[in-house]
DNA sequence: ATTGTTGCAAAAATTTTGCATTATC
DNA sequence: GATAATGCAAAATTTTTGCAACAAT
């Protein structure tokens, strides 16, 4: 597309990733779009998200189990993984000290702020 | 040891990872200490890595380039990590606020706290 | 034509694991 | 001797990459 250079598959794989709130892998990714798009490769996916991250449209949130999880919501907010199922949810900014200040340590500049919160998710605790 | 079954190498291993502020990844650890002892696995490095988490002596950090990053500084703090060198330092308790609160969240329960700023350390913006 | 994007498969890199051997008590 | 810890190498995973083919203008 002209000048944003956006693909049909590159676009479709940014919807899928904004369009949940699971915070999702990139297989997770890939086994969703396959559904619709039989002909993806995970290769594909992987070079789109990192595209994303580097423009900024999407933030890695955390590691679970050795998968990096990713958000499309890019607004300040903070997680909570739980440690058992794996699950990853948003935790409301006003529940989360997060201070948007940058450069505050000597020499430091800060450019993002990441909060996470470990423990066991309400179903987890439930079952 | 008794009781503790602590092998000579598995405290070698985690006096390594507590006499370091750099927050080492696995395979720093095992670079390091194979100086001293020669005839070490880095399976072992990770075997030893996992118990000492299960165990609470030292918690991961964060994930840089892919690799884990651990601290034996298991008491309440804050890490930076630049982007540009992948240096993790230590921010004081002070300067972040973690909350110790816990199974704030409806029927969450909140067992630990990880609170990481990321952005271009001081030597990287020097340069 | 030229530029960018993808599929595919191989490759890298990190972490885990099976099993025989060695250490520890 | 019984139990636990380790070395080694293979395996399992996640992620990256090379390259030929394809798409778009």
């Amino acid at each position: 597309m002209s000048g944003q250079n956006f693909s049909k598959k590159r676009q479709m794989i940014l919807d899928t990733i904004k369009s949940t709130d699971i915070h999702p892998s990139a297989k997770w990714v890939y086994e969703t779009l396959k559904e619709q798009v039989p002909d993806l490769s995970l290769g594909t996916v992987y070079r789109n998200i990192n595209l994303f991250k580097e423009q900024g449209l999407i933030i890695p949130v955390a590691n679970v189990d050795g998968e990096e999880r990713i958000d499309g919501d890019t607004s300040a907010h903070a997680h909570f993984v739980c440690k058992e199922c794996g699950c990853v949810y948003d935790v409301p900014a006003t529940h989360a000290p997060i201070s948007e200040e940058t450069c505050t340590l000597d020499g430091f500049c800060t450019h993002n702020t990441v909060l996470t919160y470990y423990g066991i998710c309400g179903a987890c605790t439930t079952i």
